[in-house]
DNA sequence: TTCATTTATCGTATTTAACAATTAATTAAT
DNA sequence: ATTAATTAATTGTTAAATACGATAAATGAA
C-alpha cells in the first residue's frame, strides 16, 4: 500500500525535480543528500516507477516524473493552505463568531465590546443576532451561534451559564404616573394598575409567573393580560398610557424608553443574572473564546446602565468548562 | 511549521470523524488506540486547534473540524489517486507509448507486434510515427517517441542501438527487365544502369553514398541524379521504366513494390543492421520496456519477409542498458 | 452505586528517518 | 591518459518518530 508514502516524499521529489541535483535540494530542504536520496528511492520504489534518470552529473525527470511533477507540486500547495488555513484561524488571523442576545443587550451593552474587539481582530467576521431568552438557548444548543448572552432560562443541564451581570426589575411609568419621582414601588402597590406583559418565552415573563406562583405576587388575574413580544412595543403603549410593564432595568435603557421612567421594585427586590451561555462539553473556537473574555472583561470595567451591577466572578480559562 | 504534518494526520483525522470513536477508528486503520489519540493530538497542536470535543462517551467534531474534514478528505483522494495513477502507469495499466520506424517497418513488421500488445496491454496507447532514419534518431533524441526502430545511421554517442534484424540490399526492377529472374545481381552489372536514388538523408541513400566514396561501387556520377524521398515514389516511377534502385529487402516488400523484383546484390553482399535506437541514460516507461521487448521478441519468431534475418541477441532486461 | 466502555497517559519497544563517512561514477582539465 | 572535482549511491550508526501494552480517569447506563 501507499499508507506509507507522505507529504515529505512529494516535496523531496519536487525539490530534486526543481534543482536538478539531490545535494542541492538536500541542502535546501535541510537535510544531507543521503537522507534525501533514501526518501525519493522509496517514493520511487513504492509506486513502482523510476521518475528521474540520475548520472553524477546530470539529474532529469523520466517521462512519468515529468508528468507527476505539477501533480505533485499541486498535492503539496493544497496541503500547505489547508493547514494554513487552519492555523490562521487559530491565530484568530480569520475567522468568525457569533452571538445570540436580546436586543437591549446587543444595543445598550455590546458596542464598545465589539468596538474593542474588531481593532484588535479585525479579520474576524462578527454576527449579532437579537433573539428572546428561550430562543437565545436554542440557537446555543443548535450550535448556530458560538455563545449567547442572556438569562438563565431553562437551566438546561446541556448549557453552561456564566453569570456576569445582575440586572434588576422595576416598573415603568409613564410621564405624570402616580409613581413618578419614587425612589422604589413595593411590588403589592401593583394591584389595580394595568400591566403590560412580554410574551411567554421570554425571560421576564417567565420570571413574573414563576413569582406569581410562589404568591409572592399578588395580581389580578382577572383583568385580560395584554402581552406584547417586544420591549419597544411594550414602551409604546406606555407612553399611550394603556397601562405600565414590570421589566428588568436592561431592558427599559433603550432608546425606546426614554420619556419614560424606571423605578426598582422592592420587597422583593428581584434581580435576575445575565449569563453567558454556552454550551457544555463543547470548546469555543479561538474567536470566539477571546470574543467571550473580552464580553466578560468589559462587562466587570464598563459604565454600566443605571440598576445594572457586574457579577463579580474569578477570571479562568474557558477550557476547563 | 506544519514540516512535521502529513497524510497520516488526515487519514488519522478523517477516520476518527467519520466513526465518532477513537477505537474504532484505529481498529479500522489498524492502530491501537493510543497511537490515534497521539497522532490526533498531535495534529490538534500542530495547528492550535480543537478539532474534537471529546467525552469518554462521544467524540465530536468543533466547528473548525467540521469546517476542514471535507478539506482532509479531499486532500487525502487526490493524493492517493495521484500515486494510484502513477502505479497503475506503472502496472502497465494505463500509458502511452510512441515508436519512430520506417514506413515499411510499420507496414510489413509491426502489425502482427501491436496486435499482440494491445491485446495484453489494451489501456495503453500507442503512436507510431513513419520517419526517415534521420528523423527517427532525431525523435528519440528529443523525447518524441519512447524509442526508434532503424538503421544505425549516425552511429550518435547519445543513443544506444540493439541490433534486431538485418536487412539485405538487392536491385528493384520492373518486368521484363534484362535482371529478371536472376539469383543475384553484382554491383558492377548496375554501371549503364539508370539509378533512382531516395533522398539524401534516408539510410539507404547514405549507406550507398559510403560504399561509392570508398571505390568499391563505380556507378557514373556524371548523370544527374534522380531522387526521391520515399519508397513508394521509387516504385512508381520503376514501374514506369524510368530507372531501377537500389534498396533493402524490407522497402521494397511493401504493396507498393508487388509486380515489381526484387534481386539481391552480391559482391559484395550488402547490409543494413535494423536496431531498436534508444537514449542512453534515459529509462523507458514500463509500457515502453514492455512494448520493445514484445518488438524484439516478435522479430525473433516471426515469419520474415524474403532476405529478411533475426539479428539474434542475448534476451536481456533493458534495464541495464 | 457499580459496571462497562472509552479516551488519556505513561513507559517501553520498534520502526523510520537523518546523519557522517565512504565508494563509485562521471565530467572537465591538465 | 591521468588527475581533480563533483555528485549520487551505499553503509553503519544515531536520533527521532511512531506504535504498543497496561493503566488511570471519566462517563453514561443498569
Amino acid at each position: 500500500m501507499n499508507t506509507s508514502l507522505s507529504i515529505r516524499h512529494l516535496r523531496a521529489f519536487t525539490e530534486v525535480a526543481c534543482c536538478g541535483s539531490f545535494t542541492q535540494a538536500a541542502s535546501r530542504l535541510h537535510l544531507t543528500q543521503s537522507s534525501l536520496t533514501a526518501t525519493v528511492k522509496q517514493l520511487e520504489q513504492s509506486v513502482g516507477l523510476t521518475l528521474f534518470d540520475r548520472t553524477t552529473r546530470r539529474v532529469l525527470l523520466t517521462a512519468q516524473g515529468e508528468q507527476f511533477r505539477p501533480v505533485a507540486e499541486k498535492l503539496i500547495s493544497d496541503f500547505d493552505t489547508a493547514i494554513g488555513d487552519l492555523q490562521a484561524i487559530a491565530g484568530q488571523q480569520q475567522g468568525q463568531v457569533g452571538i445570540a442576545a436580546s436586543p437591549s443587550t446587543i444595543s445598550r451593552l455590546l458596542p464598545p465590546v465589539i468596538d474593542d474587539y474588531r481593532q484588535q481582530f479585525p479579520e474576524i467576521a462578527i454576527s449579532l443576532r437579537d433573539d428572546s431568552a428561550g430562543q437565545i438557548e436554542q440557537r446555543v444548543l443548535d450550535n448556530d451561534v458560538d455563545f449567547g448572552i442572556g438569562a438563565n432560562h431553562s437551566a438546561n443541564p446541556e448549557l453552561y451559564y456564566q453569570p456576569v451581570l445582575t440586572d434588576r426589575y422595576g416598573v415603568v411609568v409613564p410621564e405624570g404616573h402616580r409613581f413618578e419621582g419614587f425612589e422604589s414601588v413595593q411590588w403589592q402597590a401593583l394591584i389595580e394598575e394595568e400591566l403590560l406583559f412580554l410574551s411567554a418565552d421570554t425571560g421576564i415573563r417567565a420570571q413574573l409567573n414563576q413569582f406569581r406562583q410562589a404568591g409572592q405576587l399578588q395580581l389580578s388575574d382577572q383583568k385580560a393580560i395584554l402581552e406584547v413580544s417586544n420591549p419597544a412595543g411594550i414602551a409604546a403603549l406606555i407612553r399611550q398610557r394603556i397601562g405600565i410593564s414590570v421589566l428588568p432595568a436592561l431592558a427599559s435603557s433603550t432608546e425606546s424608553f426614554k420619556a419614560l421612567h424606571f423605578i426598582p421594585l422592592v420587597e422583593p427586590q428581584m434581580r435576575r443574572e445575565i449569563c453567558l451561555v454556552s454550551r457544555k462539553g463543547r470548546s469555543l473556537s479561538p474567536a470566539a473564546s477571546t470574543l467571550l473574555s473580552f464580553v466578560r472583561q468589559h462587562f466587570l470595567t464598563m459604565r454600566l446602565p443605571a440598576y445594572l451591577e457586574s457579577t463579580a466572578q474569578p477570571q479562568h480559562s474557558n477550557q476547563d468548562l
